[in-house]
RNA sequence: GGGCGUUUAGCUCAGCUGGUUAGAGCGUUGCAUUCACAUUGCAAAGGUCGCUGGUUCGAAUCCAGCAACGCCCACCA
């Protein structure tokens, strides 16, 4: 039996973060219709930003969220009907590539197992391990709507992505073509090129001679991938450019293939780069695709989509494109023709996924034309329908939004929303789109449809998540939302689509304030990441010292710029929640019975100065929480606590609780400070804040968390 | 190539629209402490506010230039 008095008087985030935790579940409290506020009350609703299903808990994580969670409890406590709104993603790409590499431990791969099998083994992994993030989330006292969870591939939401597919259709936005895409032989997809990751590569500029068609020097061109020239259909030079004026219109010959092609004008040409003389391989390269359209040239394709090289580069064919460059160049110098060959460092495009190089080949692919769809989201933001903060963020929207190009939403995965289109087996040009399979073929009336293989781009169903993340009514009730915090990473990748999509389906703007947060980096100021061993788990932090620690730390640091993360932070954190609780047990062992709810009046000159300070930091909290500035939020309530309030007036209190004359009005206004101080704590700590509103022997409510603020 | 950001105490960072001794957390040093808390209190040391020039009665704060670092965008092969 152990005396409460021996137990140290620490306070231990362990024994009481879980079970409050589910208390508050229980409680139905993160349901906005459970909350006992006015039939006036407006919503305010928070859309979290979806965790992929493969995701497990990190630094951004956790700062994102306790952002949200100190923005939504705040609401809550305000009356709002406050909806934090709770999903996870599909992740296409993402999760084929996990469940294909645990397949691929078990000997077994996709292509053996045919679709409908792997889709099945897909949803089983999700089933099993797709809920772990949202396990990790509750941890940091998310008080997310887990009642209206959705996941992107539900049955609800799967039919709002293929309505949004249907109507785009319609709409006559959305078409087939061939491109050049960017693809990643290993993932055996086409990528988007937000999904490229850039890195820099030492390589060289090879100067290779093509002679003229009818003899003569003809033209000397630079490349660093002599393996595509293979592929080549023309030589292009700048219009402008003295050297080659006699050339352009004439022929040279392509070397090995032996074959004749244009030397063609185009301004995309750089004069001063390499020689000013670009081979131009239509099917392996973006740009030259791009002049060759313009100029009518054929597409040769000599790479294909596992990276090897085809039938018609000849003798290199079945070669990997790195083993064909060798063997090339190797040609070319018996040839005589490799003029030079520079050092040269350049950016190679790798998969965002896997890190395998891209490579460039045509493909037949979907497209949503994004010119009219672009030009409403730079509306919304211009005519401030969306705020974005910081300010200069908008400049980046704004940028990619007015440079933006069709969006390819084809990916040719198996994981995902497969495109709600049927075509002809007779004549596959024609095609039909809807959701069911046609009855009959309308083309040939013969045969039975097929469905396009391919799935959607996994943000082309994200994009819909403020309306397609809720049901009908809750449509009605919830939408628009109000805040959309996150990494600047995914600006233009995710907000700057949810906004189009918003207006498209909606025809209101999804949010009103975007908020922009840093990226939480090691002390180093390097990237944060598992594959570099530079990663740091929060659960950590979280198990060891408390959520409150954890959020105070995460919070504390986010001062807009990118966090530098510093553990001592932390501790910082750890001791806080200590000294709060600590403070509340000193002002209840005096409390015996007064009113803690009371307003006070201050007698003494300690009275009225605590008082005073009180209602200042109060208002500036609340000027500051709804502007999204919680660093500063946070050190004033630090400072008015751990300061004005223990420091000095608690050491005060002391004394006047001595003297009788003051000691009943004193106990008052302890009582007063504690409770309003945990009330403006409570977004940022809500556990311990928590836990200390519990003890209190008179409560206005069931839960500090639905406290008038 | 364009755009953005950063540079303030040993470390990680605040310092909004320019104004008395430039702040916080952590660290360091000294003292205190049965009386809510040693996850404590009090006190102290520690800064040419990246560099140069300018505006001003007055600048970490505004302007220009320079340097270093970081990020984003872009079709220089």
């Amino acid at each position: 039996m152990k005396q409460e008095k021996n137990e140290s008087s620490a306070y231990d985030p362990k024994l009481v973060e879980d079970s409050i935790y589910k208390e508050w579940e229980k409680s139905g409290y993160f349901n906005p219709d459970n909350l006992p506020v006015k039939k006036s009350a407006k919503p305010y609703v928070v859309y979290m930003p979806l965790p992929n299903v493969t995701g497990t808990l990190h630094m951004g994580h956790l700062l994102n969220n306790a952002i949200q969670d100190v923005v939504i409890r705040y609401r809550r406590m305000r009356g709002y009907k406050a909806l934090y709104l709770p999903g996870t993603d599909h992740a296409g790409i993402a999760t084929q590539f996990v469940v294909e590499k645990e397949l691929r431990k078990q000997g077994i791969n996709r292509f053996e197992l045919g679709r409908e099998a792997f889709i099945k083994k897909v949803w089983e992994w999700k089933e099993k391990y797709g809920g772990l993030i949202l396990e990790q989330l509750r941890k940091i006292g998310v008080s997310a709507d887990w009642s209206r969870i959705r996941f992107t591939m539900d049955e609800e939401y799967t039919k709002d992505v293929l309505d949004a597919f249907i109507h785009y259709h319609k709409r006559g936005l959305i078409y087939r073509g061939v491109r050049v895409v960017n693809w990643c032989p290993r993932c055996g997809t086409s990528l988007s090129e937000l999904e490229l990751e850039h890195k820099e590569e030492e390589t060289k500029l090879w100067h290779i001679r093509y002679p003229g068609a009818g003899g003569g020097e003809g033209i000397i061109v630079a490349t660093t991938r002599p393996e595509t020239m293979l592929g080549d259909t023309a030589v292009a030079v700048n219009p402008k450019d003295a050297r080659y004026k006699t050339l352009v219109g004439k022929m040279v010959m392509l070397p090995i293939q032996n074959r004749k092609i244009p030397v063609v004008a185009d301004n995309a040409i750089d004069s001063s780069f390499g020689t000013g003389a670009l081979k131009v391989t239509p099917a392996h390269d973006i740009v030259d695709f791009e002049i060759g359209e313009r100029h009518k040239l054929p597409m040769i394709q000599v790479i294909d989509e596992r990276g090897k090289m085809m039938e018609v580069a000849g003798k290199f064919a079945g070669m990997k494109a790195d083993e064909a460059r060798a063997a090339v160049l190797d040609e070319l110098k018996k040839l005589g023709l490799l003029m030079k060959e520079e050092p040269y460092a350049h950016n190679l495009a790798v998969c965002y996924r896997c890190g395998h190089t891209i490579e460039p080949i045509p493909s037949e692919q979907w497209f949503l034309k994004m010119k009219e769809l672009a030009k409403n989201a730079i509306d919304a933001v211009k005519n401030e329908k969306v705020k974005i903060g910081p300010e200069n963020f908008e400049k980046t929207y704004l940028n990619w939004l007015s440079n933006i190009r069709d969006w390819t939403i084809s990916r040719q995965i198996w994981w995902g929303h497969q495109l709600p289109v049927w075509f002809c087996k007779n004549d596959k040009e024609k095609f039909t789109v809807s959701i069911e399979k046609p009855k009959a073929c309308p083309f040939c009336k013969t045969c039975e449809m097929e469905q396009v293989p391919d799935v959607l781009d996994t943000w082309f169903s994200s994009a819909l998540w403020p309306f397609a993340g809720l049901s009908k009514e809750d449509v009605k009730k919830y939408y628009p939302g109000n805040a959309l915090i996150t990494a600047r990473d995914i600006l233009n990748l995710w907000v700057a689509r949810m906004i189009y999509s918003g207006i498209e389906f909606q025809k209101k703007v999804p949010f009103k304030d975007v908020y922009i947060h840093g990226t939480v980096l090691t002390k180093e100021g390097k990237r944060m990441s598992k594959s570099l061993g530079t990663g740091i788990d929060p659960l950590k932090y979280i198990n060891e010292f408390g959520a409150d620690a954890a959020r105070f730390a995460v919070i504390w640091q986010a001062t807009g710029q990118d966090i530098h993360w510093d553990e001592a932070a932390v501790m910082a954190g750890r001791k806080f929640a200590n000294k709060i609780w600590n403070a509340a047990k000193f002002v209840m062992s005096n409390h015996e019975g007064a009113e803690t709810v009371k307003k006070p009046v201050g007698k003494t000159v300690a009275d009225k100065k605590i008082l005073a300070k009180l209602a200042a930091t109060k208002k500036r909290a609340e000027k500051n929480i709804e502007s999204f500035e919680l660093s500063a939020t946070l050190k004033e309530l630090y400072d008015f606590f751990w300061h004005d309030l223990c420091d000095t007036y608690i050491e005060e209190s002391k004394k006047q609780l001595a003297d009788a004359e003051t000691a009943e009005s004193t106990k008052i206004v302890l009582s007063h400070v504690l409770v309003e101080s945990i009330k403006m704590l409570h977004p940022f700590m809500p556990f311990v804040t928590e836990a200390i509103y519990q003890k209190l022997p008179v409560r206005g409510k069931k839960f500090l968390m639905i406290e008038t603020w």
